[in-house]
DNA sequence: AAACTAAGTTTCACATAGTGGAACTTGTTT
DNA sequence: AAACAAGTTCCACTATGTGAAACTTAGTTT
């Protein structure tokens, strides 16, 4: 789970930053050091030289640190030039619209899932997603549908790198139970979560793919077997395969525009 | 407008991260070298360390670098730690519903208005949209509110960074004016933005402080002189006003859980 | 197709910038 | 008041990052 680095300085602060989103709320300097490959003057120097800096927010009162607001502007410009985001934003209003459930739009992140947009359902069940959120990829359903096209090279180093912890009781739990569902899901086109990842949560997903098959991202549709089935879920495909298309088409035509000086944002 | 550095080798990678979010658009290596502070083979070595760590994200096709996806999960942990918007959230759906018009929460950071949240009436929230998107201070509703109430070292310092740059014929014009109209804001509890920003766009504007008065953030309702005017928004100011206080006292209370080991998260 | 040009990448001698053990300071517990 | 833990500073050492220049592509021009 720890970011490996590499990259002398630069991958060492960051493998900081890490550690401290890991930790989910405010940690204490001492909390950092237990479990830190570096001595206390070393971690010391980083942690400071990243709360200058912003990216890490310095709690007196409490002597602790979290992520810091500077990492807010800078996502927001990944969002914008990284993602599929805000391409795909009217397509995914308009398909939230017609199937009024949970929309998610996704992306492979190092072997991981990475939500970067959603659309509530119309009576929304509990369970959250955000832009930013990360999931796995081996038993959700836009991760079994950005595997299925990954070429053999990168699949297996991704695969290499899934923890197959067991969700619930229907989570896929090794290599060739994932290959096989992924062959699957490249015979259809589509793929399914079947409470893999969370009791009572099912989902159609459909792959984002580029003319040439190059895998973009993933659309899928959430709901609750409470609510509904995989059956009917099932009949949602069409409506997901004509998004998921518009989107891919929109991406290959988008080009960012070429006036270089022009922001008009001011201060 | 650029990030002074100070920090080092990690200083000076930020700086260039800056840089790339800056330019909004994909942009090549020679584009980064111009106007660079650094020779050609250091900013090489950054930007190539930057990649590796996906801090960065290189387009093959295109030889162009954007703002890279790790960025968007670093800054969903900051959004939940460092930002009021997850205590707010129930608050600002309630004000929302009932005011029907834009609601934002904001935060100051490093002298800029940073939006951390926002709700659209009509649709759902799509969050680093808006969320992470940065501002000016000096003329908007949510930045002179929090103006208001800082004290006067950090106070001037901030003013000293303001461009006053004259977005509207009603933008304010210089430190004088300014410092005027924050006296009225303290005065009231509350302030406008009088089209300072953009032309027939008004809002309400309340700060977010802690009973001791330190200053938090700050919340607005936003609308248009072709819909409404000063005198019918601030009718809102009473309902402003007890979201604020709730959002306040909830900030005070919220402790992160004192669990330590409890990641749940899977792979 | 050879000659030119601009963009991107690698090299390498050099010194700056980062390292980390240990000592110190501050605040908290017994 | 002594003992302990957490956080911060020091400083000699050298690993790391530096950047001028050389090289290698890729894209134009003659």
């Amino acid at each position: 789970m720890a970011q490996r680095d590499g990259d002398g300085t630069i991958g060492k602060a960051l493998s900081v930053m890490d550690q401290v989103a890991n930790f989910g709320r405010p940690v204490k300097f001492s909390e950092l050091l237990d479990g830190s490959e570096f001595p206390k003057a070393t971690l010391f120097r980083y942690v400071q030289a990243l709360t200058n800096q912003r990216m890490l927010r310095f709690d007196p009162d409490r002597n602790t640190y979290a992520p810091g607001a500077r990492l807010m502007r800078l996502a927001h410009a990944a969002w914008e030039q990284s993602s599929l985001a805000p391409i795909a934003r009217p397509h995914i209003d308009r398909l939230s619209e017609i199937v009024g459930e949970t929309v998610h739009l996704a992306q492979l992140d190092n072997a991981q899932v990475l939500y970067v947009d959603k659309r509530n359902a119309t009576q929304p069940i509990a369970m959250f997603s955000e832009a930013g959120k990360v999931g796995p990829a081996y038993c959700t359903g836009v991760g079994k549908a950005m595997l299925a096209f990954l070429d053999e090279d990168t699949l297996s180093s991704v695969i290499a790198q899934q923890s197959f912890h067991q969700f619930t009781p229907s989570t896929l739990k090794n290599e060739t139970e994932l290959r096989a569902e992924l062959a699957e899901i490249r015979a259809n086109g589509y793929g399914f979560d079947r409470e893999e990842h969370e009791p009572s949560i099912i989902c159609v997903a459909m792959p984002i793919l580029t003319p040439r098959g190059r895998i973009l991202g993933a659309l899928s549709v959430t709901s609750s077997t409470t609510r509904t089935n995989l059956a009917a879920m099932e009949k949602l495909v069409p409506e997901l395969s004509k998004t998921s298309q518009a989107i891919a088409a929109e991406a290959q035509d988008w080009r960012f525009p070429d006036i270089n000086k022009s922001q008009t944002m001011g201060a």
